[in-house]
DNA sequence: TCCCCGGCGCTTGTATGTAAGTATGCAGAG
DNA sequence: CTCTGCATACTTACATACAAGCGCCGGGGA
């Protein structure tokens, strides 16, 4: 088992986010796909079996996956195989930790420095977010959610902060996609943010980074349930 | 002029903490030649150039180069050349930014967490500080710094953190390489260093995190200077 | 039946060849 | 003298070929 796995993978064609060199596209086509559990963890893969598959040759597959390997998506054992990671506790937790670092640093500025213009703007957003998630639109959400906290870095005048949060978030996105989300989620992330932009508008830059810390910390409390569900997901110790 | 630059270059053999594949190995060759400024900033390297210096081919020294491209020491414009990073203030503020809000984050947590013996430990490390210190060495405390903040990440317990923290801090090296460091430079680091220790042993996360935050800090203070000396180090507008 | 060992097929790592595009410098026209 | 256009030499991006090493499987021996 494992290998022939890897025909279950959907990208066919380098349909995600088209555009830019070959190798961009198969990094954005390989970690969609990992992010995705299409390509599960544990899972081989083969530089060959992938040119093939996406139409290139092995080079920039290579290169993808020493960029995937730098995300901790992929592990790379000579002469061996190159394998999907499996999540691991710690690594997600890793992630969280960065994440948490940059962002609450980053909400702390913003908070400082925003401009009334820019907290309106702000302010509309999650507006918009409110009304994406009245109709139950999972996908946008996900992208004025992605805005919203690009946005806190963006004020805070370190948008390195998001590229690198959006990064390691790819280990976050992985887990919250396993788990089932309880019915009012959404409708939990608004309000979250609706209170970081509270402390936002009032130059509270503790209470901004309470409320984002609390926000990002939600998306942990569903790992447990995933382990038990899928075991075989886990690298951690603990599984018999 | 520029091109011909790149025989400045000390490295001939790949004998910088060798092993491992050739590429990771032109990555750390590369990477330490553009932070100690002997391949200069805006210099254009050739990947031809490049492989026949460092005896390899051109394969992994472009793995190398899209690694260091990831670090933003490298811009890379297609069918063009490969150009050393200028010395951007934003990047070495985004380089300051990152490695303060991760290792400020995690001192907080190991400051909380450290049991008494690994508090010893800490100590003994600042002592061993203060020894090659009085004795002038500067490469050995330079080891001895590093292994202070890792050891502040893996208390923590996410020694991810230091692993990010160690990979933008680059950008900070190469800026700490061009200013001269005021005498007193070393005994200040290793007190402050002790400031943080202390905190640590009062268990006190905010006054080790203001400790801290005010340690990573000395190095922005010389950049003003640098750019005066090096103007043409700097890719940043105001230049007239 | 169990164990050891050697060949085979796969893997990644590296080297080299091909393609396409940009800057440069020179030649020639105005 | 200045401007235009083309040939050329360089670059990166990609494709392909070669080398070295590990795992597996099957045969032979005890």
């Amino acid at each position: 088992m494992g290998i022939d796995r890897l025909r279950d993978m959907r990208i066919d064609r380098l349909h995600s986010s088209a555009g830019g060199p070959a190798s961009r596209q198969a990094y954005r086509a390989l970690r969609d796909a990992i992010i995705a559990t299409e390509l599960e963890p544990g899972q081989r893969l083969s530089e060959n079996e992938l040119a093939e598959r996406l139409a290139v040759s092995r080079t920039p597959i290579r290169e993808a996956l020493i960029r995937l390997r730098d995300d901790r998506f992929v592990q790379i054992v000579p002469q061996l195989g190159t394998f999907v990671t499996r999540i691991s506790t710690s690594a997600v937790e890793d992630a969280q930790f960065i994440r948490e670092s940059l962002e609450c640093a980053a909400v702390r500025l913003a908070a400082t420095r925003a401009q009334d213009a820019e907290l309106a703007d702000l302010a509309g957003l999650v507006r918009r977010q409110a009304e994406v998630v009245a109709h139950g639109d999972y996908e946008r959400f996900a992208v004025l959610d992605d805005e919203f906290h690009s946005a806190l870095c963006e004020l805070a005048g370190r948008p390195v902060a998001w590229e690198l949060a959006q990064r390691v978030k790819g280990h976050l996105n992985r887990v919250r996609r396993l788990s089932l989300p309880h019915p009012n989620y959404l409708d939990e992330m608004v309000a979250e943010h609706r209170l970081v932009l509270d402390a936002m508008e009032r130059h509270d830059p503790d209470a901004a980074e309470t409320a984002l810390r609390h926000h990002l910390r939600m998306v942990l409390s569903a790992l447990p349930a995933i382990r038990v569900q899928h075991p075989d997901y886990f690298e951690d110790e603990e599984r018999g």
